[in-house]
DNA sequence: TTTGCTTTTGAACGCTTGTTCATTAAATTG
DNA sequence: CAATTTAATGAACAAGCGTTCAAAAGCAAA
């Protein structure tokens, strides 16, 4: 046997990733070898290097796009004060990463697992995107809206506590995503508020 | 050769528990070999099966030594008010995960790597302590201190927000443990406050 | 000094690892 | 239908894995 009838670059190569990101989350990646991928998608594990050139790449390809995504959509709206671009972080940050359990599992997970070059790259957009709520925390303290003693500890701060709701939160759960952003927005806008 | 000078159980025993810790705190336990322990300790792979029966009961060993330990240490004085304990709790949970950055790391990122009956026990300690938060916060909003609408979600919240702190604070940095306790206590007595 | 106990070595076991590559067959193009 | 490109197989590679155990050697007690 070789080539197999219906194979197709354009299907395997979404499904070598999405195995990947779901035996990744689940087992962790040093758990997780090339032919458990290849088994989940179907394939030999030789077949897997037509889509990537080895296994530490599939790693850092599943992060890089994870939090190049989660840059890009992170909302950014100027014209709005301090206290609504916290609030609409929040309720960004809980929505976005509940929808996808796996990536952010991965990105928490895994980091000591990239290659230097690699986890560099990573942590350099994770810091992006931390100085993006630091600058709405520093706009409010200007404004006078929110009495913060050290914007770098409540960013870290809020980050991880908002980042927990993966932790317990599952859709069809007892609450609805909804009523989770309002306890957490409750609670972050009390904590940053004098 | 065989046996080795100077070498003795009392002293090899904790060298491999605590090469062990390191190690897996570092590397993971998947991508850690029990050679590569034995190499920190400074002897063979076999010696090592002198010390535990398997590298599965290695990490479970040290893993629950660390929350038995953490709830035998828990501040509880019933005579206190919900308000002093819960500050109690803040100021503990960061100081003690603060002196033991290995064992915490391992205890959260290595949940995945404990067979099933392991993982349950673990589970179960963990548990515990979160049940010891809420049962403080459940008290401040009996007596009216506190204001959540969820004493779960606010519990998961607040262990969330404290353990983030080991993802960045380092002894002899910008802030000491005091400071951070005290910006911490700030933001977590508004959050449940009215 | 001899005896028995404790501790370690070092080789060996069968198995799995990531990766490579010649080969083959399906899909596509002309 | 023929030629070419694409995609997969399956065997092979050297290396590493957790674990076992007979043999050896240091240590403690008599």
């Amino acid at each position: 046997m070789a080539r197999t009838t219906g194979s197709h670059s354009d299907i395997t190569g979404p499904r070598v990733r999405a195995a990947a990101l779901r035996l990744f989350a689940r087992g962790g990646y040093a758990a997780v070898s090339m032919r458990a991928i290849a088994a989940e998608v179907g394939v030999q594990a030789g077949a897997l290097y037509n889509y990537t050139p080895d296994k530490q790449s599939l790693l850092f390809d599943l992060m890089q796009t994870h939090m190049t995504d989660l840059l890009a959509e992170t909302p950014s709206d100027a014209d709005r004060t301090a206290v609504q671009q916290l609030q609409d972080f929040v309720a960004f940050h809980i929505s976005f990463h509940a929808d996808r359990p796996d990536e952010v599992f991965i990105a928490y997970m895994e980091l000591r697992n990239l290659t230097e070059e690699n986890f560099a790259v990573i942590e350099r957009l994770r810091r992006e995107y931390e100085d993006g709520l630091e600058a709405i925390l520093r706009a409010g303290v200007a404004s006078g809206d929110f009495s913060v003693a050290d914007t770098k500890i409540v960013t870290l701060a809020i980050i991880a506590m908002l980042t927990g709701v993966n932790t317990w939160y599952r859709a069809g759960g007892r609450l609805s995503l909804d009523e989770v952003v309002a306890q957490y927005w409750d609670m972050v806008r009390k904590a940053v508020t004098a």
